[in-house]
DNA sequence: GCCAACGTTGGC
DNA sequence: GCCAACGTTGGC
């Protein structure tokens, strides 16, 4: 049975790290820590499958929007900053053996050609149903459907490989 | 920098 | 197990 291909958005703060600081990451690859809402955690510990596509979202900059294209490169994993005492994203509450948090490991796979901003989708009524634009909506990890990763794709001018 | 919306915490 | 207080997110 084949696997579906499955569209995820991840949001991050360009001052806590941007896009270019995932091209410019070892391999291109980073893993993404520091998530702790559990929601967002359950997605990436249990939904998010390699291969996966992800748009790399700029939040909080001025416009915010989707700036790059990515790919989950390794599945679900304790994050390592919830055991370290001095990280800034330690829990007490969790251990090595009982882990609470986790992250997924995603790769750079290319820049929009076109900036997509979140005012872009807002405008597009075909993106109406994505949770980046419902009220209140503040997931950090969160899912795209085949139909808005299209069209987000076609926004932003995307001429890379089909994911 | 403001603040609405939302999630989590902890006293009871 | 309720819910007020508090902390965080993130657009504006």
């Amino acid at each position: 049975m084949p696997k579906k291909r499955q569209y995820w958005l991840m949001k991050s703060e360009p001052d806590a790290f941007s896009w270019q600081d995932l091209v410019d990451s070892p391999g291109k690859t980073t893993f993404w820590d520091g998530v702790r809402n559990y929601q967002a955690r359950n997605t990436m510990r249990d939904l998010m499958k390699k291969g996966d596509g992800v748009f790399f979202y700029h939040s909080r900059t001025k416009p915010p929007g989707v700036v790059g294209v990515a790919q989950v490169v390794k599945e679900g994993a304790p994050d390592p900053t919830q055991f370290d005492a001095k990280a800034k994203y330690f829990d007490a509450k969790a251990s090595p053996e009982n882990p609470r948090w986790y992250g997924v490991e995603i790769k750079a796979v290319g820049i929009l050609p076109s900036y997509v901003s979140l005012e872009d989708i807002k405008g597009n009524c075909d993106l109406d149903e994505m949770p980046l634009v419902q009220k209140g909506q503040r997931l950090s990890v969160q899912p795209v459907g085949e139909k808005e990763w299209q069209t987000v794709l076609k926004m932003g001018g995307w001429k890379g490989r089909k994911i």
